[in-house]
DNA sequence: GCCGTAGGATTGTCGGACAATTCGTCCATT
DNA sequence: AATGGACGAATTGTCCGACAATCCTACGGC
């Protein structure tokens, strides 16, 4: 008989200002690109010390729901962007006992199909872009860093010529916990550059002819190949992938 | 000659405060389980007021690094749940211009892959969770929301069997954006619980077998279905998802 | 019309206060 | 030795108020 009990736990007001403006920014009376009301005046509307309004407000800050525009005081209204979000995913995934295997195996599944869908999709500008990213790669000779970052940058590219937000969105965490372990492979594996060009040019060229399953086929030897670069560099897939980034 | 000046803006304290709290629990000097310093301790060890230390716990509480656990008074560190981390994806796509055929779409992509690995990677209670899953939806013949609750269930369990937590979390905002469509259809397709529930277990049993091929190539028909049902139930899979998770 | 400036508005941070809850410990009871 | 209070200490949630630094704006000068 003894019926189960709904805890009863009313939540602390700093919580129920984060989620009423979270609901006016989904259900968008607050719109993107909005500034946000003073913090006196959103205290004044819920009626709360502007302390309290403040802690919903850097609630909300970390989600991406609301951004401070670079020289600017007021808040706006903005939507997450996949870099911000997908830095969630990364911490996520490297507090949890996630393997360099593990993103390897996920960008197995995921870039394949990728590759097929921006060949059906891609527009001239798309080309564009994926074209300059691979040159980018190409060009930089030198410093590892920005090699990766051109790397992921191509990668990029092509996920958004598949103009699908939830195909680029699973990609970003991917690409940011690969950086580090492709970085120590470029630096090890001297063929390793050549390698990625190689693929990347091919992949290239299968998206110009809008030819799915060449592009396809490609990535999934680009794809291998991140893992054998791996293994040649004596890296051990097996071990965590790790994530930073909090200076700036 | 201009070199370009970095811009100097030094963050504020509440933002310092939270980068050196989640810099501990990522580097694990705070471990998981810990409870944290008491606000007051830490403004007295960061040097700011406790109003500041607040706002920086706000933030880490909603990057899901720090947790309440229920009836308790200190907040604890913990490991963001793939259900805390898709939230903030679900809410990211739903602002964005994503459709219900975007995520079937990544649907397609994610889960046939994600059944093969998992016919390689069961183990025994794997199978058994699987198996209780699919029989959870197959008993409820009533409440559609339970009823596709069970269905998101059934994957996730599918997930787990993976041992891959890229893919997990990958899948699982799907299936948070999934579920309200997936409501609308149950309801208006009479045929589709039962063709539900042959998908399950047909792949449950392929699955039981490790059988790669098979386990893909029905689930293959079972997200395809997904896209069937929508249109038998009229609704136009190219209508923006949309996602609420503020009650509770 | 463009530009600089003064004053107003807004944020970042602080000091302090107090009620409501939870924590921890000590003691009585079974 | 477990169990179950009892109670003061510790902790959080919320508020009030204050002030410097910075951003914003509107006004007046060129």
């Amino acid at each position: 008989m003894s019926a189960e009990l709904a805890p009863i736990r009313s939540k602390p007001a700093y919580r129920r200002v984060a989620d009423a403006l979270r609901d006016r920014i989904l259900d968008r009376t607050l719109r993107e690109g909005d500034r946000l009301p003073p913090e006196t005046e959103l205290a004044r509307q819920f009626d709360v010390h502007r302390s309290t309004v403040r802690e919903a407000l850097r609630e909300l800050q970390s989600s991406g729901l609301l951004i401070r525009r670079p020289g600017s005081k007021r808040l706006a209204v903005t939507r997450p962007t996949p870099g911000i979000i997908a830095q969630g995913i990364s911490r996520a995934l490297a507090m949890h006992e996630t393997t360099y295997l593990d993103v390897w195996e996920a960008l197995t599944v995921l870039e394949p199909p990728i590759a097929e869908s921006a060949a059906r999709r891609r527009t001239r500008a798309n080309l564009e872009r994926i074209a300059a990213a691979a040159q980018r790669f190409a060009a930089e000779n030198a410093d590892a860093d920005l090699a990766v970052h051109h790397v992921a940058a191509f990668f990029r590219t092509i996920g958004e010529a598949t103009r699908n937000r939830v195909l680029m969105l699973a990609q970003e965490p991917l690409l940011q916990l690969l950086e580090p372990s492709l970085r120590a492979m470029i630096n090890r594996v001297p063929q390793a550059r050549a390698r990625i060009a190689t693929a990347q040019r091919r992949i290239r060229e299968a998206l110009e002819r809008g030819d799915a399953a060449e592009a396809r086929a490609w990535m999934i030897r680009h794809v291998r190949d991140f893992r054998r670069g791996h293994e040649l560099a004596g890296l051990v897939t097996t071990h965590r992938v790790h994530f930073r980034r909090a200076a700036e």
